[in-house]
RNA sequence: GUCUCCCUCGUCUAGUGGUUAGGACAUCGGGUUUUCAUCCCGACAACGCGGGUUCGAUCCCCGCGGGAGAUGCCA
């Protein structure tokens, strides 16, 4: 048998980190199992539902490259892929379960569930969840509200004796009492939309879905879907319930644990394929030692075994980490352009690019690339470039083991050593050497003499390499800067 | 409350009835370097607890503890 797999978000919000994994993992065993790999839109739920987790939804599986064998835009076989385009058929098959008596039409307003829900609460009743109210009512009773313009929701009849049982690949048997099982819950609702409960089930069949891969928070309703199953005569799918993904503190991934929206990691600066490798570590792993995954690699070498069982944090600065391993394995050309938005998001750049502009971004990026954790990283380390900032205090220029006189003629003569170096064209090297030399003879340390410099010509004591930065602000700038600098330490 | 699942360094993980319990991130220290970063070297650091079974348990069994998830006309 083929596999046939799905990854089902509902577009209720920005894809995130836990959804993302678990499409990773779908699309991956997938591939490495030669089977399809098919979206589906789970958009029952209209309060919650948005153009822009849709639009999200396609956009971050594009950007992580991710293409859908069957789904939304490509259509398949199984089509629609969207549910709120399969809107007739949950009736449809709720109300065969009715009329099989295997559910029942449920009038109660929620209203009176939430009183029910309340007096369960304050009696501390070991039974939650529905009272079964509606599970008998007569066919009049139903007639009489139906004509009453009542409308009713239909409730899946969970058997309350006996216990069900599904596999699962990873964790094995997992069994629950049927009077465990939420009571009676809702397939139809009210607005005539199924509940996942029952779009799942019927999507999953119908769409020939042979391994369920979702996360581990679905274990609690395996068995109700496995009742699902049985009610309609059908065969039950392979299940493997996913490890969840934890923030820092041992709880579920949420926004309060920082960015979980794979389109805010994209908009810092991270590249897709950082991103697509840790994501797919976290719940797996092939030996223990192998780090690095192209998306090419593991659509050969994914396995189900390499799955955990026990949930995973979400590690930030390993992403970090990870995402700056990329950043300097990447292409310049490619940086380049991936790095260009965010100057001209700082406004240090026209966009387009000017042919100078452009020019320069290519000889931004070698310095750079080595400096970057994320791309909007190659905002400060080129401010100097775009915007002059003098430092005034002098307190700043004064390196470790040196002191103001010592700085002052530091700078004075270390500048005159540059420019007239620069200007003759001779060797990086060789100027260094003088620069070293000037220190000696100062009693100071080398970078006694660099600190002042790189102060002077980058604003900062963090900076790229001096002669890096040199190259890239003009020679013209950089005498213009150290002059300005010089004349710092003569006003007193 | 009830049900279900989980438990190896701080984090992600490898692993075995007998190992110096391995790797990576983070942290700390050192080296290279004009700063920062990169890069290299090193250090710290784990089998949740208690019973069994066994010549021997991190590994097998039981209990406890801790954590998480579910308990919606959300998925």
């Amino acid at each position: 048998m083929d596999v046939r797999v799905r990854y089902a978000p509902s577009p209720t919000g920005l894809q995130h980190i836990g959804g993302i994994r678990t499409a990773l993992f779908n699309y991956f065993f997938a591939k490495a199992n030669g089977g399809k790999f098919i979206l589906r839109v789970e958009d029952t739920d209209r309060e919650r539902y948005s153009d822009e987790s849709l639009e999200d939804l396609y956009s971050t599986l594009d950007w992580l490259g991710i293409k859908w064998d069957e789904g939304p835009v490509v259509g398949g076989p199984y089509g629609p892929y969207i549910q709120s385009e399969r809107f007739d058929l949950y009736k449809e098959y709720a109300e065969k379960l009715v009329e099989m008596g295997k559910a029942y039409y449920c009038f109660c307003t929620p209203e009176r569930l939430e009183e029910v829900r309340k007096q369960q609460v304050e009696s501390k009743s070991e039974y939650q969840g529905y009272d079964r109210h509606c599970a008998h009512l007569s066919d009049s009773e139903i007639k009489e509200n139906l004509r009453q313009g009542i409308k009713p929701v239909i409730r899946f009849r969970v058997p309350t004796e006996g216990k069900t049982t599904f596999h699962d690949i990873l964790m094995g048997d997992i069994s629950r009492r049927n009077r465990d099982i939420s009571p009676d819950p809702i397939l139809l609702k009210s607005d005539g939309f199924p509940t996942y409960h029952l779009a799942n089930v019927v999507d999953d069949h119908l769409m020939h879905i042979t391994h369920i891969m979702r996360a581990q928070e679905w274990i609690p309703s395996g068995p109700l879907h496995v009742l699902l199953y049985e009610a309609f005569g059908w065969d039950v799918p392979q299940y493997c319930h996913l490890p969840m993904v934890m923030g820092k503190d041992g709880q579920k991934l949420s926004k309060r644990h920082g960015s979980t929206a794979v389109r805010d990691f994209r908009a810092k600066g991270y590249l897709p394929e950082a991103i697509l490798n840790y994501v797919t570590l976290v719940g797996w792993s092939l030996d223990g030692s192998t780090e690095f995954f192209s998306k090419e690699a593991l659509e050969k070498c994914f396995t189900m075994e390499g799955i955990h069982k026990s949930p995973a944090v979400f590690d930030y600065k390993k992403l970090d980490w990870f995402n700056g391993q990329y950043i300097r394995q990447a292409d310049n050309d490619r940086l380049a352009s991936l790095i260009a938005p965010y100057l001209q998001e700082a406004g240090y750049m026209h966009k387009p690019l000017t042919e100078e502009e452009s020019a320069l971004l290519s000889r931004i990026v070698p310095p750079v690339k080595e400096r970057m954790k994320v791309l909007s990283d190659a905002v400060p380390l080129t401010s100097f470039l775009f915007e002059d900032r003098p430092v005034e205090d002098k307190a700043v220029y004064v390196a470790k083991g040196s002191d103001e006189a010592s700085t002052a003629a530091a700078l004075s003569r270390g500048s005159a050593i540059l420019l007239s170096g620069l200007k003759s064209g001779e060797e990086e090297s060789s100027i260094e050497e003088k620069l070293s030399a000037l220190a000696s003879e100062l009693g100071i340390k080398v970078n006694g003499v660099f600190q002042p410099i790189r102060v002077a010509i980058t604003n900062s004591t963090v900076s790229l390499p001096l002669f890096d930065s040199i190259r890239l602000l003009g020679i013209d700038e950089t005498e213009r800067r150290l002059i300005r600098a010089d004349k710092l330490f003569e006003e007193n």
